[in-house]
DNA sequence: TGTACATCAGTGAACGCGCGTTCACTGATGTAC
DNA sequence: TGTACATCAGTGAACGCGCGTTCACTGATGTAC
């Protein structure tokens, strides 16, 4: 009932998370540069100037679809992870993090153009000037990786004041790698491909981010 | 004499590779979507149809300014690794490797508009399709990399079918490192921060790209 | 329950702008005799 | 060395386009009596 959408309908029933719908589409199918405001009122079968009722700038519903993208990725992000299948313990806090990592590279190979100036422009304002308070329900895709950091650190995989370098390095990697796949030399290889680099880099990376610790541990044990 | 200019003056002199140069500087100062037909004819005192003497269109400048940029990110890391002090051996090897890394990142941050959409623009066409005749004298920054990985490789510290794998990793890092550190989370912190973050960054991945090997050898030595 | 009125979501015409691109041209350079 | 001509780099006016944004408006909804 008090969900995230204001109300009901005035005259067309909440125009303007329709437009974000309609700005967010365009920008998936043919790339933020198509994200016009009359672009999106035209799809959203609205005169140009209804749009001023909701959004006092091009800017505005640039930032709206870019969170409504965020909000996207970090549903695709969950969505791995809930397809984990380990019970608990390190194996089940490992898997949850490697989905991150290809729940994170899944979205960007599906949408690439989101991905390419969505991610960019919005990964900046998610944290500092703009979550703001624009429906912003549940975590970001920033905040899932390092939750997933952090349980392991509960576990004792990794040390507590490792978790934000950690987390550099793996969303620096993974982000990366998914660049590298959309417009890099990897772009002309088929998905299957790229999948199956995907999963072993994430693999290495998480066992690098691990390995540091392990091996200290291992060392602390055999001395 | 021969260098790279095609030839003196006709009218102008060079009206090319003043278009070139007019439509990178766009891009370095604005970004690229200030990188308009117009806006370099502008900028190099011509009027706006005298490029369709040397471009049929505007996508072919955009290719020509990405070259361009592709060049000056070589040159920054060319740069980078002249000034590697160790002479020889294994620490000479890893320290061109890592090079390329602070080099790569150092570019980014110093221009963050030709990284953001010159990068993306050109890394994808750098390989498959149009390396081009193009003035391409040199090497390109990928070419750079595995360059250093291949020269690791000489001297033992890493497998020789693990180049290309290894060109992966490091490529991803260090790019999505420097995505995060122009629009992500870490763009707010000062340069000096973000100079260190690179620097550890670059070391904790080339420790995991030669670790493997090392661990591998390491246990081969014990066992 | 019914009327009068305020609110405000969406309309439609109009604006100025910078863009890419066309076209017929001008005028300097390079070449043939 | 000098003249005639072809070449072709750069000009300038003009086009159509889609954009963001303004303004005065219309008409449906919600509220007060």
């Amino acid at each position: 009932m008090d969900e995230a959408s204001p109300a009901r309908p005035y005259h067309h029933g909440n125009l303007r998370s329709a437009l974000v719908e309609a700005g967010y589409a365009l920008a998936v199918e043919q790339g933020p540069e198509a994200l016009t405001l009359r672009g999106a009122t035209r799809r959203a079968g609205v005169s140009p100037t209804a749009a001023y009722r909701h959004f006092t700038d091009l800017d505005q519903l640039r930032t709206a679809v870019g969170i409504r993208a965020l909000q996207a990725l970090a549903a695709t992000i969950e969505q791995h992870q809930s397809a984990v299948t380990a019970l608990a313990g390190l194996p089940r806090r490992r898997a949850l993090l490697e989905a991150v990592g290809t729940g994170y590279i899944a979205f960007a190979l599906d949408h690439p153009h989101v991905f390419r100036v969505g991610l960019f422009g919005l990964l900046g304002m998610q944290h500092a000037e703009l979550p703001e308070g624009a429906g912003q329900t549940g975590r970001t895709p920033f905040q899932l990786l390092t939750d997933a950091l952090t349980g392991l650190a509960d576990v004792g995989a990794l040390e507590r004041d490792a978790v934000s370098s950690a987390a550099i390095h793996c969303w620096s990697s993974v982000h990366g790698f998914a660049s590298l796949a959309i417009l890099g030399p990897l772009s002309g290889q088929p998905r299957e491909v790229q999948d199956a680099l995907a999963q072993r880099l994430v693999r290495d990376v998480v066992d690098g981010v691990l390995g540091a610790h392990a091996v200290r541990n291992r060392l602390g044990a055999w001395h």
